[in-house]
DNA sequence: CGAGACTTTGATCCACGTCAAAAGGCGTGG
DNA sequence: CCACGCCTTTTGACGTGGATCAAAGTCTCG
């Protein structure tokens, strides 16, 4: 009955065990999908609402000239398109990054999880964290410049990674392109293996493929200046 | 009974006359406040929700360089911190633009307003298109060139003016000074005037003070790529 | 072993920032 | 009603961070 979705909503707060159920029981085996494939598209109205249980997707939007911005990092346990329970069309665009195992949800069952408070409760916790998410990111890639830029995305994964298990210490996996770093940030792949570079050349962080070390954290979050306090994550963060 | 909020909420779908009752009780006459004040500051968890009754004000964050991303607006209707019922702390400051009309909701009566299933929805209804709004905002400081940018924020402007009938045809006001729009677009004042110019110079714009007149508004809209989807505005955008 | 995808490096360009100063508003007080 | 001071806008000259273009190097996997 433990699942990646009920352990990340008991973050917020503890479930009544029925809901806990209800929850458990809507958690299938799901499928696979390979990287880079298209889960959603913007317009679309889906039925069900997909959560990922296994890999690494993201949101992103489209320019009309071909330019894309990543606008989030969907984890296991992340919801790909809750909003469709209250709004109707997708104004985004979700896609793998690695290959994931998704579960599909039918609408129904969202609705009757719905009903009961504590998970509409935890529904909407869920959402503001995501939305506090991209108020940082904004003032990220408004404000900071290209070196910090990077570093403060890092800094963010390595904590988003460790909360379901997926870093320890100072070693991860970020199954990232340089240019969907660069998607990421407003820059481009070029520019960001510079970036890299320059925190490699502070000692901040090694990357060989898709592995990353992140020696001297605490250095390099001092020199971008994270504060993990927008991620809420802290159980003393939020209110009974 | 009819006020603002009310207003704003049923834009999600009508809602039982009760709640409409308990929504109308909630907003006394408001305090007045002087432009750019703060409301509230990042790291405070404070006891009352705001909502803005009158006037123009913004979500912002700080960088300890002073570096300053706006991050929302908020116009008449809009709860500054609505968060609070869920998260404990503010992870961004709140500010005013003009001087605004304040009401001050205590969180009790949050509380007793999220127990009834409509208004817990059409929060989270709020709190989704505030999200779709800061996805959007990513997008046009990621990835729009300069002019694309400005249009774009304009657009919008006017699009969430005229839901709140502050904005008849192609004249409104916006309170907000050059310095202010380059904190919500990433540009210096300087560049945000050239920007503006060039939009004047195309004939889409023309500023004097904070009067603004968008002649060939369909012009500028092409220009930019806006597409006011994302908004959520029409009723068709969502399901009962 | 070869092909395609990703990374790295270098040279050059340009959008936007920085700095500085002039020119308008606009409210206050004389 | 004018004069002063402050804030905002405008303009110009110049500097620079990051984009662009191009080519070489590396990794991966069939």
């Amino acid at each position: 009955m433990e699942n990646v979705l009920i352990r990340k909503l008991e973050r917020f707060a503890p479930l009544p065990i029925e809901d806990k159920r209800l929850l458990g029981d809507v958690l299938t085996s799901g499928r696979m999908v390979a990287a880079r494939m298209d889960l959603i598209r913007e317009g679309e109205a889906s039925k069900d609402v997909r959560l990922i249980l296994d890999g690494f997707a993201c949101r992103y939007k489209l320019l009309n000239n071909g330019k894309r911005q990543i606008v989030a990092y969907l984890l296991p346990g992340d919801f790909c398109d809750l909003h469709i329970a209250i709004l109707k069309a997708m104004d985004h665009n979700i896609g793998t990054l690695s290959p994931c195992t998704v579960v599909d949800i039918p609408r129904g069952r969202i609705l009757e999880m719905i009903e009961r408070a504590a998970i509409m409760r935890a529904f909407w916790w869920v959402n503001l964290v995501d939305e506090a998410i991209l108020r940082e990111w904004l003032l990220n890639v408004g404000q900071r410049t290209a070196a910090k830029r990077t570093a403060h995305l890092l800094c963010e994964l390595i904590v988003r990674l460790e909360a379901v298990d997926l870093a320890h210490g100072e070693t991860f996996k970020l199954p990232l392109t340089q240019a969907e770093i660069g998607d990421t940030l407003g820059f481009t792949f070029v520019h960001v293996n510079r970036c890299l570079q320059q925190l490699r050349d502070m000692g901040f962080v090694t990357r060989t493929g898709f592995n990353i070390v992140a020696s001297r954290l605490p250095g390099m979050i001092k020199f971008c200046g994270f504060d993990p306090n927008y991620l809420h994550l802290e159980s003393s963060s939020h209110v009974g």
